[in-house]
DNA sequence: AACGGTACCGGCAACGTTGCCGGTAAATAA
DNA sequence: TTATTTACCGGCAACGTTGCCGGTACCGTT
């Protein structure tokens, strides 16, 4: 064991209190606790000496006892805008709940989502909310960890295979939105920026545009969509592509904004105007597609709402006797309609 | 204390390890570190075993002896673009060193601040990264932690007032770089959105504007600086107040992007050119900048490189059989210059 | 045959805390 | 007065691990 390193002085135990009163730990330790086996002068001069020693409950040594940590490990791919700000929502529910977090990120990587996951439970947080890389593909230690009856909430992106539960947005609705908003304003070949292939919220989104278009008897052109990582300049290249190509889009739904804001960069690249020859749709809501010429229609979540919600029910599993059934939480998009998708007056 | 709640199956103990093969505890410990005193094929079942039974050591116990948790808190003031880039330097030099990394977010509120050093404390933190909020005038509790050698590293937004080991950026040069530049492209009016009074990177950043304003024998007009929280909405009323007044200035420098965004807006909604007008430089080079229209000017920094930096600084002193002197690592930033402020060809 | 050395192993204490049990003195009840 | 309750307190074990000390075979030497 290593046992170099630079050690400050040492805080106070319950044993320097009781030392210094000349009486047990075990009776500081009552007094401490409100137990009622305790005579009021002594509590009261245990609380007195707890003040001038600055003792503090080590929680090392509860951990030990107790097995429990406060603490709540989160795995997610990355921190951009929608995980700062899920990242906070957790943040703000710990700490009204006394728990503290852990973050890793994975960067996109199964791999490296792995090591995150044992490191985190090495350092024995008492639950975990994870959200999938983007190259996630095995879901076994998760698997694992949930048979053991390990808590976890999982948020975002999510594993069809793991029954466990999680807090989604309704992607289907979200990107229903998007395309009929395109469909009304008479864009007849919406292409699909779609991410990840292997992605929950692409899946999804992909199932709300392609059952909108056969809704409005619009043939689904498997060219028009493309996959690729949430990469601006591939998104860039694509849309280059696609415009190039015979069947020219007239608008871009994109799975995520920064894919749409690459799209957008490659439309005035070409000098053909939004929305007329093409209109275009992000997802999230980012503050940056507001600022953009012209502004980015998006369809917007809080992610902040999110990562609440999902602190919030592994809180309620780590504080319930029993283990509580999963359950899936879905929360409502809103489409927001700005200038890139918005023909008619 | 609470013992209720959820606790998945036990993972095995050293002490099963022994059990199941006759052996006492010490010899299990001995042959997993390696010591000489144990026999070959000893350790060699033990392993065996430590395989079958899926045996990890309990790192609480181990904090308990060692007093280490192998954690690194860090108290930053937001999730912006900067520090999102530069909890990911914490947490990848993290990574390779083996610590895992609390983050608590102060929402620029010194309240919070407090709060979370605490809650980081109790948590038995190894040691502190810290970016100050907006609002922290008190630096007593870093004070306080300081005397009794608990190592923390200060990293952007430092106090003067501490004689603390921390990562900054040399606010100076850049300040210095973006005036520069914008007097050489004929600006002579340059307003400073200086951003909260109190933080140093505002103050830094100051002296390089108004050192660089009398260099070129220019006035320093204390109506052309105004001080704000890192709001964008304010920095665009801001904006249009300056616009109006008497003495419109020619340029605008900008202590954060976010401030030169909501000037920006506020120009074209005044309806004037950029740069012709009001030329542009901002802080940070956030991505967004190099995609609205104009292209903002902006003083780029590494918020990773800064991030790594602050950890690296950090684990050493952790590492360190002694306490190391207290130093200053500076970073250099580098002006990217955009169509927002090139007047001259 | 007695001795010292080596190789290996087990027991104990400690880290800081709590739960449980048992004990002592005073206060009350018989 | 004696028995029994009440109020209060201390000791011990345990959580999981490591460091230290002491012990026991077995080997080779002289």
């Amino acid at each position: 064991m290593n046992r170099s390193g630079y050690r400050p002085d040492k805080p106070a135990t319950i044993k320097d209190v009781a030392k210094a009163l000349n009486i047990s730990i075990s009776t500081v330790s009552r007094a401490l606790r409100n137990k009622p086996d305790v005579n009021q002068e002594t509590r009261q001069s245990v609380l007195r000496m707890v003040e001038e020693l600055e003792y503090q409950p080590n929680q090392i040594a509860l951990s030990l006892i107790t097995q429990k940590t406060h603490t709540i490990g989160v795995i997610i791919p990355n921190l951009d805008y929608f995980f700062s700000m899920a990242v906070r929502g957790i943040d703000d529910m710990a700490l009204e709940t006394g728990y503290t977090v852990m973050i890793c990120q994975s960067n996109e990587s199964y791999a490296r989502e792995l090591v995150n996951t044992q490191r985190l439970m090495k350092g024995h947080v008492d639950g975990l909310i994870v959200s999938n890389s983007s190259d996630s593909i095995n879901t076994e230690q998760y698997q694992r960890l949930l048979s053991k009856n390990f808590p976890i909430v999982f948020f975002d992106r999510v594993s069809s295979e793991l029954d466990a539960t999680s807090v989604v947005l309704d992607n289907i609705s979200g990107a229903t939105q998007a395309v009929t908003h395109l469909i009304e304003q008479g864009c007849r070949r919406i292409a699909y920026l779609a991410g990840p292939a292997n992605l929950s919220i692409s899946q999804q989104r992909m199932i709300g545009y392609k059952h909108t278009l056969e809704k409005y008897g619009l043939a689904i052109d498997e060219s028009l969509i493309v996959f690729s990582e949430f990469d601006r300049e591939f998104a860039y290249r694509s849309t280059l592509a696609l415009i190039d190509s015979p069947n020219r889009p007239d608008a871009i739904f994109g799975v995520s904004d920064r894919l749409i804001v690459g799209a957008q960069l490659a439309i005035k690249e070409r000098g053909l105007r939004i929305p007329e020859d093409i209109a275009l749709v992000g997802f999230n809501d980012e503050p940056v597609v507001s600022l953009l010429t012209p502004p980015i229609s998006s369809v917007a979540q809080s992610a902040f709402e999110m990562g609440r919600m999902a602190a919030k029910l592994l809180v309620e599993q780590l504080n319930s006797e029993h283990i509580l059934p999963s359950q899936t939480i879905m929360l409502k998009p809103t489409l927001i309609k700005r200038a890139s998708s918005i023909r008619k007056p």
